[in-house]
DNA sequence: TTGAAAGCGCTAACAC
DNA sequence: GTGTTAGCGCTTTCAA
């Protein structure tokens, strides 16, 4: 491996010339041409890992999901590597698998890698940013809050997705409209529960615990609570489901028991993914997954740069639909 | 950022020692208690940059793949973060959108960030793996192959796989079976074509260029090379594609039209994804996709342990079935 | 078992 | 505009 040193010797210049070469700093265009030619000869390519020991920070951000097999994170992934890629930063994606300690332990390497941020999606309601906050490093919250951290975040509103989704279906002449949601101790997940319960409540249906299933955003979650929904004395002629994956499953069991919406109802928090397929009189509430990605990066790039405002909360809009988008 | 001087001094050892204590090596129970208490007063967290730069190798590895939106390589994903995370290693995803730039540019990433190793999806046939090779950082290919580069690869069997699945098509009775395939730099795309044609032209049927679409393995690439074959004067009556993606563009433009399978037959190379609504009818030839994931982490942590023999080509089997998995 | 010290490849003062 | 040099935080000989 070819270090500055051996380019520099070739080209007959110092070290430091070449880092300036390297760096795009005011250099002579000879001496500029002199240490390319070397660098080539080599096939040199510099030592980030030297150079960001001698920085204190590289050029990447780590982008901590819980789960990169849902289409909505890797849209949320796209939004964020395009901002960051153009700005001259790499993202290195930490899947968690909604695992506190796995998620824990990304968090460490990005302070041991010296990374330049990190935006992150949390795994749970105990996520423990204090050690990245000490050590200065930038983070952004994203699709999930920053639970008591003073942080910048960018989200959805929730409640309010939850509230019009659900709202939707009593107008469509549901009567008793259950909810699939996600972990209980993800805000999300409770969140997008509220706004079913509100409305449930208003118009003076059952809003039960055996109509309120607590799950796992997955698929076979959302299969398993369907099916559970459907086998109760008194099953529901609706639902409400949180995610997109456990829609999946859901749509599945009613497909198995020939109850394909709209005959029993069923509105979803989050796109279909490749829904093409998927009945059309589904409510969808459509997330701005890929936007999300994009502003939590732009944020994170702010910060990264040095800005030193209070922290900011960004919520998105996003709007009820029918089962594809337009 | 406390560094293991600091400790050192606290703990009234070298930091000799805590380097010891930190990587598992014999040093006296007193003063690895010692560093350790010190170590946590400090909320000290070990630099990985220097760490890696005194050694010359991280334990991270560079997973570079051309499109993070396919779940095909999301669970390809999993299968090697998996073993990575077991083996102590950490997974970089590196998305090169289907552009040789974006690859090479990561491949100069993961020299220049000293990474232990690369698994790589290429995104064409022209990558440029002799930086990698000449300073002996471990790669295997994975899905597609090593163009000309004795290294190890993890395959599935690819023309063998569009026979397959094109043959089930005749089998049914269809008469006029066409291909969407991917892109013409791809090698998947033309040995799962050469499968099709095999079988099309031993049947006596036509294997034209108008039957015959290069497309891009993407969504909207199915629609429109579905929607060029279903407006062709003598359109065909069934079509095997080559990758699930763009099963699902095919999909919808046949749904748009009414010719739905088994209107039109359809035969697809790769699980569909998200599938629970996808006609029964439609032959799928499934792909391992998690374990070559396994398999090629596998083979990585081999040669980066040191493992010296020959390259190896490790062919992994796929199987003919029905629109669902079992 | 432990410590002292050199050095991994780079950047950033500082001097010229 | 350019060179000299110290040092980023760690690991690893080498000696004791």
């Amino acid at each position: 491996m070819p270090t500055i040193y051996e380019v520099a010797a070739l080209a007959g210049v110092s070290p430091a010339t070449v880092s300036r070469v390297f760096n795009g700093m005011n250099v002579s265009p000879e001496k500029s041409k002199l240490v390319r030619k070397a660098a080539e000869e080599l096939s040199f390519t510099p030592s980030r890992t030297a150079r960001t020991l001698r920085r204190q920070h590289s050029e990447v951000i780590a982008l901590v999901i819980p789960d990169i097999e849902n289409p909505f994170f890797t849209s949320l992934a796209r939004g964020v590597e395009d901002v960051a890629q153009a700005a001259g930063y790499s993202v290195v994606l930490c899947n968690t698998d909604e695992n506190a300690e796995k998620e824990a332990r990304y968090l460490d390497i990005a302070i041991s890698d010296n990374m330049a941020g990190v935006i992150l999606a949390a795994a749970g309601d105990h996520s423990d940013l204090s050690k990245l906050i000490e050590r200065k490093r930038p983070i952004v919250a994203v699709d999930r809050g920053p639970h008591g951290f003073d942080i910048d975040a960018v989200m959805v509103d929730n409640r309010a997705g939850g509230h019009a989704a659900t709202t939707e279906l009593v107008e469509q002449g549901y009567k008793r409209i259950a909810c699939i949601t996600g972990p209980s101790d993800v805000e999300t997940a409770q969140q997008r529960a509220d706004g079913w319960r509100e409305v449930v409540q208003a118009a003076g249906m059952p809003a039960t615990d055996d109509y309120l299933k607590y799950s796992d955003y997955r698929v076979a979650g959302g299969e398993a609570a369907m099916r559970e929904l459907l086998d109760l004395p008194e099953p529901p002629d609706a639902a409400f489901i949180t995610n997109n994956l456990m829609s999946v499953g859901a749509l599945q069991v009613l497909a198995e028991r020939g109850a394909v919406p709209p005959a029993v109802g069923m509105a979803v928090f989050g796109d279909l993914p490749f829904a093409g397929f998927a009945p059309k009189e589904i409510t969808v509430v459509h997330l701005p997954a890929r936007h999300l990605g994009v502003t939590a990066a732009k944020l994170l790039l702010d910060r990264i740069n040095g800005d030193d405002q209070p922290a900011r909360t960004i919520v998105l809009r996003n709007e009820v639909g029918s089962g594809s988008r337009a």
